[in-house]
DNA sequence: AATGAATGAGCCTTCATTCAT
DNA sequence: TATGAATGAAGGCTCATTCAT
């Protein structure tokens, strides 16, 4: 019959969340194409049965992975930018700000490839990648907006910005360019950013 | 297993190359994953049984796919780049250029999702990616080279442009986007290349 | 696993019975095969580990269900059977049999492929139908014997005529014969228990 | 790895009877929801992969299985009624039909309970069921006609004859019970059939 | 007596690859 | 060279039954 069951006891929602956490393991390590149900079970340390009691399907379980680390990512970034209050945008801040996200983003690198490859096969995992972004987005335009900053095309503005700082960290996390300068990278895209907002 | 065969006669040249189209044009329609070799051997009229004659296994068909996908992006680029021997490089000659880059994407759009995907999971597709970024960065450093343009960090701010033109290849390819303004990204893209190579 | 409870407790009576019922209900409507212990739990409004307290199995409640609804068929006919007392048995009073035994079934349609198909899977649930057809033989000779019929090879001409009405009843239910009026199967029927028994 | 083939040089028709025979044997044994496909695989002697060539999935087989099975009870009976052309319908000729429609529901005993169960679960089965009947009562029908047989109510006539032959046969196959003198069951069925269309 | 979370064996089906022809 | 029939391992998911509480 199979109804999905929210936990509302601390112990099964703690057996959910180990599920969850043993996903964000096996599937950074393997890929989830490579990982079988019955393998995610093993590592959470439970049945493969009680899986499908916490989750509809496979890919339920990716998606809350998926969200789990985007929150992880996320988070610190939130973080810092409420701390802004007071503080001038300046390349300082703008050069924490990208210490912050490349170290979420490495902290979180496991599974980054992965998110980033399934959210161009998968239409939900897609859509969580879009959210993420809008999340992102919005908490730059409201820092921005405290700091009474404004430019024209505003929205286009934060968008480019949210691509380079991407592309950045994702650099960052692999330097998979053996003749690349990160520093400059990192120097380059604080530049741009500055002028984007200046 | 056999030798795999590299053809010589022009039937069985032609044979192979079959497959790669049918390679290719299933691979976009369905994805890698959601294809079968069976399926392949169908669209290209032959036997399952000689795909094997041409090729190792599945993957190598998939790595000689994307082969071709990057040859039918770079073409174009590159058959522009040749012909600004006289020219100046000037903020026409860039939205010219970016221009190409967003149609010869375009015109393989159905590949485009899978190749990236692709290029976060697997190793040999992720280098074929490295290799395509080696060849556009090494051409426009050329095109720039033989226009005495002379910058610090050159090979970092080659590199910079290539992932924001490709994150605006990206991008104009799917639209996804609904509050985007996309002629305002390729103006923005176009001013960040300008003053990068001013 | 415990010892299996005859209830004694009113309460536990009931209990047992709403799971009979449970049963009943989506059995008919579903299916034995298509049905879980937890869903007859749940329309039953019990836990699933208490099923397994009144129960064996899942087939046990099977085999409980259909003796209710042998005994739903049952009870009409046995009640008409045993108003006949000083009728006489003429071609009304079968032709009010037919019409009992039709309804009952009816009544009970939800069930009546179930139990027919299950009786020839399952050799505990044919018993049950053996056991049916004697009840129901029986119940028929002692009104024949009450009224001094007297055939030869009553014992066949009995089981014959359980044949023919079970036949008629089945086909009446469902009406799944286009061609076929069934107000003449019902008039050959009565036609040829008269002749059965005259 | 490395196991040596044995040449298959039987052809594909061939190799897909094996599959329907196999299914024949082992629903008739085991019933066919207690049958996985690998065992029918196993018993015909090929791959569980290879009956998916040959079948849609396991209920392709199944109706395939039922198809042949109402061949084999059908053609003896046609055979039969083609070879009355100028025989009269007497009492004989019914009894032999009789004992040719029990020996032929004899020699098949072993998938008759299983196909009566599905035709009351599956749609498909039941279909295949009426088809038959509607099989069976056109050539009875036939029979009857060129013989310028003619009552009222012809249809329901022979509907219900096929009805008491169907049960006689059923009964006979397995005389499940032990105080009914089944020799005076088919004399019961004859005279009904003769009273039927004298 | 009661709960419902947990177990894990078992099933249908797919598909990359091989091999007899 | 070429065919396509054949292989068989692997995977997602269900569910009757048990057990800790």
């Amino acid at each position: 019959m199979g109804v999905i069951r929210e936990p509302q006891k601390i112990t099964s929602k703690e057996k959910k969340l180990k599920i969850i956490e043993a996903g964000l393991k096996v599937f950074g390590e393997k890929g989830y194409y490579n990982t079988n149900t019955a393998e995610i079970a093993k590592v959470a340390g439970v049945s493969t049965g009680i899986v499908y009691s916490y989750f509809k399907d496979k890919k339920d379980i990716l998606l809350q992975v998926i969200a789990l680390y985007f929150q992880n990512i996320f988070n610190p970034m939130q973080t810092f930018l409420n701390s802004l209050q007071n503080s001038e945008l300046n390349q300082s801040v703008i050069e924490q700000f990208l210490q912050i996200a490349i170290k979420s983003h490495q902290d979180n690198y496991a599974l980054h490839e992965e998110v980033i490859a399934l959210s161009h096969l998968d239409k939900d995992v897609h859509e969580q990648f879009l959210n993420f972004e809008i999340l992102v987005s919005s908490a730059i335009e409201k820092v921005l907006s405290d700091h009474h900053i404004k430019v024209d095309n505003m929205t286009e503005r934060v968008h480019f910005a949210y691509n380079i700082v991407e592309s950045l960290c994702h650099e960052c996390i692999y330097h998979k360019h053996a003749n690349i300068n990160y520093q400059k990278m990192i120097s380059l895209t604080t530049k741009t950013l500055l002028s984007l907002f200046n």
